[in-house]
RNA sequence: GGGCGAUUAGCUCAGUUGGGAGAGCACAUCCCUUACAAGGAUGGGGUCGUAGGUUCAAGCCCUUCAUCGCCCACCA
């Protein structure tokens, strides 16, 4: 076995024992045993892992690792998605560097471009996968646009349509000029941005007054067909009906009422511009305004407008006709407006008026949501369900079309000679004459179908048949509204079941200030680097201890994974030190225990087990990772080890079992070390079965959990660990050894340990009773302890040492007293309550009459 | 404007039926002792954001405020 961990020499191999093998598919095992199925979160085919990635597929591969150890056939599914509007952008910029365009390269040939982008570059993903050690089934693996999905998405489309869920309509839309699209409602972002608030004069048609409205968006008005103010504002009740001149335009429009306007902003007038504003456009439709149109696909002027403005991008509009406006601006305020900009690229969004596809949710969601409400499926942290209540229940119709051409195109076909009647329908029709739809379908039109669609729906498959509804959903909450509310919504109405029971949500990776990593930051942490750096299995076990109950998010810092690297190299060095002895005994059953120490390691170790059975069921991977570290490293690489070193042959069996048992705990945080120590096991004699991974969860012997052992020993540990305090303070060289006196109730409890005392201490002989001659005293736990002075001891500051010790122990022993003495303690607190504290007053109070004798004894000797 | 989360040791964070304030890292001192210096031993360090309340007892329950962060929302 290598001295040094090196990850890098073997993890790839072990993963390609792993995969090769079969050992990642539900059909390694052929009994009946329960099912356990998820489904990847697909990420974008060209895109690269990143820390958000490396966290939600830890926890996962925990839970599908987990799974399969505890006796079930685990289906994950991986995966990757088409990512429209994202993946279209990177080749749109690809071609930009060659000056040419997609309009230039015609629709086929750039479709072609990205699908060859995609096949160069769309394994990357899945092998970085791979380095994170993910037990993913590959022979199942899915693409959002394979022919089957595309299958699936038709129906999808088709069954929504013809059920009246799915219609064509004008309206007013996010549209990005830069991505060159319609976005729904959650594909942007509002942010607010200091800007102006310009009050812009109206004169009144009947040339005597005018009226003042306030704009955030000056640009805007070569579009305003009306003035509105609110019907209850007593300043322009007058004037509702009247019409004032639109500056500029030599136009006129009218004033009316209406209920959306605040009065109390403002001037409490408004422009209304129904083609370019989404508030505007409601009022335009309940006072039959028509929208005016004056700005095209790019954000340029354009339209019924005055010749100077056509052409003028919305920047270049706005300095103009703030210039142009001249008298008729009375006043420009600071003001700070919402900004609506595209999630993608972060672009400023227009509203526009336009046609495009949309569901209507609001019945289609209803399932969905009593699935929440009624227990069906829960998420976990709870919290998570309101948010997910909020957005469902006051859902909008959900904008579908993109006027992109990467992803599923729209099944809808058009006569060009009665173009208004849509010819929907799964298969391609074969009239040549027929026109299919420009447009293509929003990414999570597709992503909502995933955990069936992959299964082979609509189809009914038998994997259909056996995974579906999936386990469990594991997964970011930044998603929530984009795709697990969709997943919902769709596996309840086309296969009348949730698509999981359980949503295990996690926080977001952020730099060690909080910040979100991103690239113009330059605080990204690449999780390859770390890998890199300190092996797959560290990343992991760091992601993993950082996923608490809460879900919080996670500040992440490259100590915390060196940290558990060095705990993995731990590990590795105990079972080092364990192969130097012979091990062909070693097997899974509960090893023939020699000592009061091998029964304590065994009984340690099965109360370690089942706080971490208890924990997984939590899914509380935080308490887990920390629970197997302190077993691990303090009991029984700290102590087990340190205690067993003059019998090692004699103890070896049962360290490798403890070892053996960690191995499979730790499998499914550590998979790599823990498949090769456990390789290094069975090439040494140990009889351990076939590999780690697919080895069975051990259970928990509740007869083998001594709890009075447990807590004698804790005493041993104690009173060591005083001994090597005491040594220090007296600056004993460790290379010196010392005798010891120990005096008190304890004695009888701590003779057969001696032993450890002379191995673990440094101590000649350990003696009964008080030290007759000069000594250092010390107290611990009721027990006095002394070191008889010799040359090596230095005596300085002991004195010192000792007041402070019982000044402490007073301290102590007065709160106590003061509780014992409180009769509504006595009388209300619980009995075991008030039998603790009892205790702990018995066994201050010992220590502080030690303490005061020995200090007596001291000034006597002064 | 509404909702949610956070505030505990220098840093990052645990602390779920209210009764012991904890971990890792960092720091200090000693030690290259044949598993491990990516290590061992020992030690210092916190009035648990603020102000009240409930209780025999509050980091934990209730209320106020403060600071930071996130989400939602048609105030032009």
């Amino acid at each position: 076995m290598d001295t040094v961990y090196d990850p890098q020499s073997f993890e790839s191999d072990i993963y390609h024992q792993w995969e090769s093998g079969g050992y990642f598919s539900p059909d390694f095992f052929s009994d009946d045993r329960p099912c356990f199925s998820m489904v990847i979160p697909p990420p974008n085919v060209t895109g690269k892992l990143h820390m958000g990635h490396a966290l939600n597929h830890t926890l996962q591969d925990i839970l599908a690792r987990w799974k399969r150890l505890t006796g079930h056939r685990v289906l994950w599914v991986p995966g990757t998605d088409h990512a429209g509007i994202a993946t279209q952008a990177v080749v749109e910029k690809q071609c930009a560097k060659e000056n040419t365009d997609r309009h230039q390269l015609g629709r086929d040939a750039f479709i072609q471009r990205i699908w060859d982008w995609k096949t160069l570059y769309g394994s990357h993903i899945e092998n970085q996968i791979r380095r994170l050690g993910d037990s993913v089934d590959w022979s199942r693996q899915r693409f959002t646009l394979d022919d089957q999905l595309v299958k699936a998405v038709r129906h999808h489309f088709v069954t929504l349509y013809n059920q009246g869920y799915i219609y064509r309509g004008k309206s007013i839309t996010h549209w990005c000029i830069r991505c060159q699209s319609a976005l729904s409602d959650i594909e942007v972002n509002h942010v607010d941005h200091s800007g102006s608030l310009w009050h812009i004069r109206y004169p009144l048609d009947t040339g005597t007054g005018s009226i003042v409205v306030a704009t955030t968006r000056p640009e805007t008005l070569l579009g305003d067909q009306a003035i509105a103010v609110h019907p209850n504002d007593a300043r322009y009740a007058q004037w509702i009906g009247c019409s004032v001149q639109l500056p500029l335009c030599n136009r006129s429009i009218p004033i009316i009422a209406d209920d959306a306007v605040d009065p109390e902003f403002g001037t409490g007038a408004v422009k209304v511009t129904p083609a370019h504003d989404h508030t505007d456009y409601e009022i335009g439709q309940r006072h039959h305004l028509e929208p005016r149109v004056i700005m095209d696909i790019n954000g340029h002027l354009t339209g019924d407008i005055p010749s100077d403005y056509h052409g003028l991008s919305r920047e270049d509009a706005r300095a103009t006709i703030i210039q142009d406006l001249g008298e008729y601006l009375v006043q420009t305020t600071d003001h700070t407006v919402p900004q609506a900009r595209c999630y993608r690229c972060d672009t400023v969004v227009e509203p526009r008026l336009s046609k495009q596809w949309f569901v209507a949710m609001k019945d289609l969601v209803q399932p969905a949501i009593a699935a929440i409400q009624n227990g069906e499926v829960q998420f976990q942290p709870k919290r998570w369900e309101s948010l997910y209540l909020d957005w469902m229940n006051t859902i909008r119709d959900w904008c579908i079309s993109r006027q992109i051409w990467w992803g599923h195109r729209i099944p809808v076909w058009y006569d060009p000679d009665d173009p208004d009647t849509p010819i929907v329908c799964a298969e391609d029709p074969d009239d040549p004459k027929l026109i299919q739809d420009p447009d293509v379908l929003d990414t999570w039109f597709s992503s909502a179908l995933w955990p069936f669609s992959t299964l082979g729906w609509p189809e009914k498959t038998p994997d259909f048949d056996q995974f579906y509804p999936t386990s469990a959903l594991v997964t970011g909450y930044d998603i929530i509204t984009f795709w697990v509310s969709r997943m919902m919504t769709m596996g309840m109405h086309h296969c009348q079941h949730p698509p999981f029971h359980t949503v295990i949500v996690h926080g977001l990776v952020r730099d060690i200030t909080g910040k979100k990593m991103s690239k113009s930051l330059g605080n990204v942490i690449d999780p390859i680097d770390l890998m890199d750096t300190y092996g797959a299995d560290a990343l992991r076990f760091c992601l993993a201890s950082h996923a608490t109950l809460g879900g919080q998010d996670i500040r992440f810092s490259v100590e915390k994974v060196e940290s558990c690297r060095n705990f993995a190299n731990k590990l590795w060095n105990a079972t080092r030190y364990l192969l130097r002895q012979p091990v062909e005994s070693v097997s899974l059953n509960q090893p023939d225990v020699q000592t009061e120490e091998d029964r304590w390691i065994v009984s340690q170790w099965y109360a370690t087990l089942e706080s971490v059975n208890h924990q997984l069921a939590q899914y509380n991977m935080a308490a887990v990772t920390e629970t197997m570290w302190q077993f691990t490293w303090n009991y029984v690489c700290d102590w087990y080890i340190e205690m067993t070193k003059s019998r090692a042959s004699e103890a070896a069996p049962v360290l490798g079992w403890v070892l053996s048992q960690i191995c499979i705990v730790l499998h499914p945080f550590i998979p790599f070390i823990t498949e090769r120590l456990w390789a290094e096991l069975q090439a040494h004699g140990a009889q351990l079965p076939d590999k780690v991974i697919v080895a069975q969860w051990p259970t928990v012997q509740p007869s083998a959990i001594a709890t009075e052992l447990n807590s004698t020993m804790d005493l041993v540990l104690s009173m060591i660990r005083s001994i090597r305090s005491l040594r220090k303070q007296v600056q004993l060289k460790n290379s010196v050894l010392c005798d010891v006196y120990i005096a008190g109730d304890c004695v009888d409890q701590l003779a057969p340990y001696h032993r450890f005392f002379k191995q673990l201490a440094g101590v000649s002989s350990v003696c009964s009773g008080s030290c007759p001659g000069p000594h250092i005293p010390a107290v611990v736990l009721g027990c006095t302890l002394g070191i008889p002075i010799t040359e090596s001891i230095d005596i300085t500051g002991h004195q010192t040492r000792l007041e402070q010790q019982t000044k402490q122990t007073k301290q102590a022993l007065d709160q106590v007293n003061k509780k014992l003495s409180n009769t509504g303690f006595l009388n209300q607190a619980p009995e075991h309550v008030v039998a603790d504290i009892q205790t702990k007053q018995h066994q201050l109070q010992c220590d502080y009459d030690q303490l005061m004798i020995q200090l007596k004894a001291l000034s006597h000797n002064v």
